[in-house]
DNA sequence: TATGAATGAGTCTTCATTCAT
DNA sequence: CATGAATGAAGACTCATTCAT
């Protein structure tokens, strides 16, 4: 690992675990192994680390979404194998969702750069544009689909990471069902 | 208003335009009228300003919700009213919205004040258990479904906010489609 | 008890148990049961609390000293009893003890209020005074034969309260001769 | 001299001169020359600093002890070098011996360090023992003759930096005596 | 006298960032 | 590229004192 992404990859834990508040540069440097000065060597400002790592997890969620969509598939297949895809995406990486969830609306994460995020949604955009064209899927803007089947998503991981979800599985099958009701024709 | 009324009302309309940490005491206190000291007269810390603004925005969260559970309508008009209730709530009170967004992932708010706050979405519990039982609703856990709704509320009310609504009443409607038929049997 | 005196009483405990940097005029307030403002209607500010302490237990002292010197007795049982009698005075009342401590290199004390504190040692002045002129005592200033005596006693009360007196009936005993020793032919 | 001592020595001279209270990190900082955050890369805490200085002047008052203990010397011989030894340490250092003052009963000085800063006094009280044991010395616990003896310096001491000492020479010969004469059988 | 809300200067401390080495 | 000492503005909070009631 390079110093830069040791770097990330400190920064990511410790905004994860206690906050942007309680993440001052000099512990980021301590637990990287560097001097403070050496930071700023690779990176202008604290700001820049929160919105690198900001946008390259938005960067991995768009792959996730790709693996996860396979074409030969029954529309409902490849619905469940995509919500399912994120929800195990997040459920094996906390520390990133967390992330996003202590940076979003802090002022290192200005319209501009959420804006810049949103692109890599665009092939789950498309999965719901067919979807609708075929008749599948009541029919809706898909921005708006995306979002809320997305935050169907989003609140399971949150139950789920806070220990709110006893007996799981059965959970999550619900709740990609109420998902999955919410939209097909 | 009383001067500890002005420093709640002032203090939530910076946190929810600029967020916690753009927002100091003395500034609290300036566009209060008032001195820094007499902010301490009235509340202990920064933090029990926040933590009040956020338990007192949860009840009034439970007279919206009583409000809008009609007994005796139908199943079906209850959910529609109690949605767009709370959905015009929101909208109508964009400020304690975004509040609470500031503040929900913040060391401000920890679990303890997070799992008070939950206490005032009884009613709404008792309504999906009771459709439940009458076979209106698909079997599952009425904490699930509340986080689920209430979840689909919240992303169009983020996305109203933002501008991102075109056609907005049209897209409310599809959404609160979307509410319902996810589980509605 | 006036209001008063109880403010009095109040401010030596405080600053006894606790320094008088950690005892705020609010909580001096509080102890005495009186709102804040109250205690500028007796006393123009803290400096003039303690001062008025302070003077005043000099004052007592003045009274011990007296108490103890029998005019009638031998100068070695009028010795003993002054040192007797002050030592006692002072476990007697740790309060004013540790309150005359904290506070005697304060800003709060300044060398004309230390002055104005020594007038009340005339008396043991003038016993010294009157041990030198008759033979029994070393010749020496009797300020500084004072000063040192009551350091004596000073350190046995420190020790004393402190706890570090094991058998601290012999150990007194022990200081007393101590200082006997020191000024006697 | 480094950064670091002239912060020390700065301390000492500014809480000696006008007491901890009075005594601001700020102005720490300005007369140092450094910028106020400077301090806390080199010390913890106000607290540390006060400590750092007080448990040194403790360490250098062992050195003091050692240099004056001559065993070669009369048993009187060595005490004399000893009282005037300490006597001439503080007279030459007034800012320690003011600074101790100051710190001594404030909360900056804890027991746990006030104990800490007792380990150097050893060589006194073996120096003690050994004349008790050889009958020099009348028979007393050695921690309380070496706390009657310290305060009979620090009584002089007191006096002298007051300017209460008229012909000082004379009445620090007197002192010397006194505390010899108190101990010695 | 008594109250207690209000004041605001002042305290210690933090922390993103810079810069000489 | 790397270091870490240094910066100084800014933050939360305290507290002696005032003043309208």
């Amino acid at each position: 690992m390079t110093k830069r992404e040791k770097l990330l990859q400190t920064t990511l834990e410790l905004i994860a675990n206690q906050s942007i508040q309680a993440t001052p540069m000099s512990q980021i440097a301590k637990e990287s192994g560097v001097a403070t000065g050496t930071i700023y060597h690779h990176f202008k400002s604290k700001e820049e680390i929160v919105q690198e790592i900001y946008l390259s997890s938005k960067k991995e969620f768009q792959q996730v979404i790709q693996a996860n969509l396979h074409a030969a598939a029954g529309i409902k297949a490849q619905f469940y194998s995509l919500w399912s895809g994120i929800y195990e995406y997040y459920i094996n990486n906390p520390l990133l969702f967390r992330f996003v969830q202590q940076v979003n609306y802090s002022p290192y994460i200005n319209e501009a750069t959420r804006e810049e995020g949103r692109v890599y949604y665009q092939d789950a955009y498309k999965f719901f544009e067919t979807g609708i064209m075929s008749g599948h899927f009541r029919k809706m803007e898909v921005m708006l689909i995306s979002e809320l089947i997305h935050g169907n998503i989003s609140t399971l991981v949150e139950l789920q990471l806070n220990g709110m979800l006893a007996d799981s599985n059965n959970q999550v099958k619900s709740a990609i069902d109420f998902s999955w009701n919410a939209i097909r024709i």
